[in-house]
DNA sequence: CTGAAAGCGCTTACAG
DNA sequence: CTGAAAGCGCTTACAG
């Protein structure tokens, strides 16, 4: 591969003039520019990434970082992806994949530093390792959801208001006359679980509902979503618990429920209302009933994680931004309304 | 930041020395290592990724490459893309997807090598201007689907048998007793189109039916997945082209015809048959029908996908690979038997 | 096993 | 506007 040395001879002129050429920080007469982009053409010549990298010490991309390792995308992050992606489209930027064990980063051979200018950190855990690690000394860094409480000023991050949320789910099954709520949170490692659990103790609490712990199940983080709607309303129903609706963590989880429901005779709404957070699915509309459930805007929480975290790679003296995005209630067919003998609608 | 300078002075041995203890490309005395990586530690020191890579010429990076720009995951992508990233994690390398803009790579001030150690490329068109453009000298590729057949043979790829897949789906629809099959094909620059296109005039032809110019729609790319099979389903039976079975490119047409077939007051599949290609979604059973469909094995696609690029970075002298995955069809309940009264399981 | 030196391929003051 | 030289922070023969 010819380097800029020979697209220096080739032109007749000094390396740096080729490099000013490239970089276009420093003017170069248009007939010298055109002889050195025809002298590299000529050659196949661009500039090398990680030399110029190297000497720039900025590399125009960004790092997604997923918690414990070799984690899954799931729809949710398909759409936060996609709009993280826009961002970095617009921006000229190239997302990177942080896909390494850890244990690999324990071992010298991979301890190395992160080729990126910032960080994209996915799904916070209370003592979320990734994020406790870091130094000043890191990149910039952007949370996607509420990190440890600890490092919650140090950090810039973008959410949703996941405990009103939860708080306005359980109201509405309230108003439509639920007393036994079950509550299939997320894994209680995450601090999402926290948001949501007090907004739906709240809602409980102010309508006067004692708490009942057996309607409150976190999530076993090695359990598959589907499984876990699906086992858990089962296990409740064959013990006996009752209770007349219940609140997922996605809408994979719901059709969990609605196939332990059909497996058991139970039909939806009329003996089990569901109400999904994390409505990501095109699909949820075609379920039978229709589900209902909250849309978190995962494309929106991407592309200002991106725009936030470019502009302090940017600027260094960017504040610390703490963004609410919009999450909307989108009720479907999947609840009924027992204070009247027809569905709600 | 520290360097290695720093860390070679404190621990009182040469900076090969502590690159070595790095690297592990040559041992170094127990002891002497030891004090390396303490020193290291002291000063929080990681060897620079960019200073390695310039030197090492690898960067254990491999890339993501989407047909023109700007263009979003489909869910497809997202089970293939966690395939890839399943074998990044045991080989130890990172996924950089590539969103830059190709305006971007035609200015000076962008054009520089793929900061990668070989390429994954998608959705291979007839034309494809990234495959066009290669040269020997670009890192390793491995194309997802068949590239065009001019590189055919120079370019590792994995793909489904496209033209089998879609001969079985008309067949079986053909054996349900449909004689008008239309077929809502991807777009047409899509080389997958044409193996699916030949699969299905296969089967027609074997049957002994005329193909139907109006039964053969080819998406435009521009047009959202659910408007195409939404609106191509309410423009034909507008115009009163008959037809009693519907192939679609994926389960988000699907999804499209469904709804058409609402709007219309058609029942499904008592009016209209459908299957789809590309089952990738977990919610197609929930459908109402539940939907037939072709599995693709996209998480596989991309598992193998990813180790042969790997193989061919590793080894220079591996041979061109072209490698089937197995794709499935998926018969639910979306189709009717027209040769009894009841409807098909 | 260890050290001193050259080299990877750029960019960037510095001097003109 | 242009050139010569130093520097970015590593790795890798080479010599011991």
């Amino acid at each position: 591969m010819a380097n800029i040395d020979d697209v220096a001879r080739l032109a007749g002129v000094s390396k740096g003039t080729v490099s000013n050429v490239f970089t276009q920080k420093r003017g170069v007469r248009k007939e010298v520019a055109e002889r050195v982009l025809k002298a590299a053409q000529a050659l196949n010549f661009k500039p090398n990434y990680w030399a110029r990298t190297l000497s720039m010490k900025q590399t125009s991309i960004i790092g997604l970082r997923m918690p414990g390792e070799n984690t899954k995308f799931s729809k949710f992050h398909l759409s936060l992806i996609n709009g993280v992606l826009q961002t970095c489209f617009e921006h000229g930027y190239r997302l990177l994949v942080n896909t390494l064990a850890t244990d690999y980063q324990e071992m010298p051979k991979y301890m190395t530093t992160n080729p990126v200018d910032g960080e994209i950190f996915l799904d916070p855990e209370h003592n979320d390792a990734r994020l406790m690690q870091r130094t000043e000394l890191d990149p910039p860094a952007v949370v996607v959801g509420r990190p440890p409480e600890a490092l919650r000023h140090r950090l810039c991050y973008v959410d949703n208001d996941n405990e009103t949320t939860a708080e306005q789910v359980t109201s509405y099954l309230l108003e439509l006359g639920h007393r036994d709520i079950l509550f299939l949170n997320t894994s209680q490692q995450r601090t999402v679980s926290v948001d949501r659990k007090r907004g739906y103790e709240k809602a409980l609490i102010q309508a006067g509902i004692a708490l009942k712990p057996k309607l409150h199940i976190f999530k076993n983080p090695s359990t598959p979503s589907l499984d876990y709607g699906f086992r858990s309303i089962r296990e409740l129903v064959t013990k006996g618990v009752s209770f007349s609706a219940v609140v997922t963590d996605t809408d994979k989880v719901a059709l969990g429920v609605y196939r332990a429901a059909a497996e058991l005779g139970l039909s939806i709404p009329n003996d089990i209302s569901v109400f999904a957070f994390s409505d990501d699915s095109v699909f949820s509309p075609e379920f039978h009933p229709p589900l209902s459930g909250v849309s978190l805007n995962a494309e929106e929480l991407g592309r200002e994680a991106a725009n936030l975290l470019i502009r302090r790679i940017q600027d260094n003296s960017a504040p610390i931004v703490h963004q609410t995005i919009l999450s909307n209630l989108v009720v479907r067919q999947s609840c009924r309304n027992l204070n009247s003998t027809i569905i709600h609608l």
